[in-house]
DNA sequence: TACTGTGAAATGGTTCACAGCT
DNA sequence: AGCTGTGAACCATTTCACAGTA
């Protein structure tokens, strides 16, 4: 029997969840019906144990000598990562980089809504992006209040990330993506997630400069490759043009 | 003995170099001599076990009894991650994203230069950001032979990114920075590290929505709190007045 | 005394390998 | 025959705890 929660779920682990998610949603959208843990680690460029024992944590979703049912574990996924709520989230430091976030694809369809722009320079509130207006950061808490917001993400320069930070929490927001090159300090049931571009740089340059110190990466796979590597027809960009769902490698069809 | 290199350095310790020279840095330019383990850690955001255990991976950099004289850290630092040379480094997708890291500050000071910029769209070819001039995909396999280019970035629609991380490896470049959400088949000898604004998003909705599950935090404290947790004058953000370089926590002067 | 550097122990995640199911 | 789910073995990283040094 799988973990049925109250069990801790390892990070890596959550962190894979949207990768899976996201092949599954082209395998879905190509007509595939079925796949197996070692094509679907291909595709998300891990190892078919990993996959496995990933999937092991939430239930027994596959079936011996078959696979698993595409449309019904990216279903299981979604529920898990909770993507069929809309979870509503704010931005603060609208430069840039918050603008590019407040316009991307990122939300809709992973379960995110636009709930509120923030910004300290006058010259900046009022303005409009994708339909919502920018707000001056004196009005950040009311909104997280009324509007029960989730996530904060913060993209203000560094100097004013642990200002902002401390506002979101007093605010009650849980959890925090920091985009702003600084150490957060807050309470510890609070969540906090920190993408630093520039140290991703440095790491990556890092192990240029020692090519000896590196780790060993396990390589991944197209899926169109992932398909012509083992027995069976290769994936069609057209959806299933034979009307019929198919298994990612099932047997060669009129042969 | 330190481990004097040959030896591999796990990628966690990697990741967190870059954390520990901005501590410095800020330390550094606040005039702060001497530091402890404790104290840096404090101020990462991890334990003080876990600062040591990183830097003796370098080299023995510290003095028992005192800790690590901040300047001559940050310089070691900064030269194990190459922060001193200039890295050329390409934008391929010049859309909302790679406009902002574009004008971010993250390259100068960190050791990078943006040796170009590229888009597929006709419309934006020949615009300029930060004074660099938009070229065609076409040109990007040539810029990055004759430039010499180590780090690719690619900030396209995920449905691009397979293609321009094939030129951007054909070309010779050994390191991507991949913000497209897609998954990259590359030879397993080029670097990719994978940044995720989605993913992130839903990790944090994860362990929202499931805090049983959640891992436990180190939390970190600021610069400021580092120090006035520990015996010692509070941090001034005006550079020594008194002239000389302090330790964060030598005793209360005029006492 | 106060701190570093580091073996040794503990933890946590990955991979193996196979029993059991379809 | 083929593939899942999972204990057990393995490996990497973290943490402990202390000998040694300024």
């Amino acid at each position: 029997m799988p973990e049925r929660f109250g069990r801790r779920i390892p990070e890596p682990t959550v962190v894979r969840l949207p990768v899976y998610q996201r092949v599954l949603l082209e395998l879905s959208s190509h007509g595939v019906a079925t796949i197996s843990s070692a094509e679907l680690a291909d595709a998300a460029g891990v190892n078919a144990a990993k996959v496995r024992k990933d999937l092991s944590h939430f239930g027994t979703y596959g079936t011996p000598g078959t696979g698993y049912d595409v449309d019904f574990l990216l279903g299981q996924i979604q529920r898990e990562l909770g993507t069929d709520q809309e979870r509503p989230v704010v931005i603060v430091g609208i430069g840039h980089l918050g603008h590019a976030l407040a316009r991307s694809q990122g939300f809709a369809g992973s379960g995110f809504r636009l709930a509120g722009l923030f910004d300290s320079d006058h010259k900046v509130v009022g303005e409009q992006v994708r339909g919502v207006r920018i707000r001056p950061i004196s009005d950040l808490a009311g909104v997280c209040r009324s509007e029960k917001v989730a996530v904060g993400i913060i993209t203000t320069p560094a100097v004013a990330a642990q200002e902002v930070a401390d506002h979101l929490v007093t605010a009650g927001v849980g959890a925090i993506l920091n985009f702003a090159p600084a150490v957060l300090s807050v309470p510890s049931e609070v969540q906090v997630r920190h993408v630093d571009f520039s140290a991703e740089l440095q790491v990556l340059a890092f192990y240029q400069a020692h090519p000896e110190a590196a780790p060993t990466r396990e390589a991944a796979v197209t899926l169109r490759e992932a398909r012509s590597r083992r027995p069976g027809p290769a994936l069609s960009m057209e959806a299933g043009e034979n009307g019929g769902r198919r298994a990612l490698s099932e047997g060669r069809p009129g042969t």
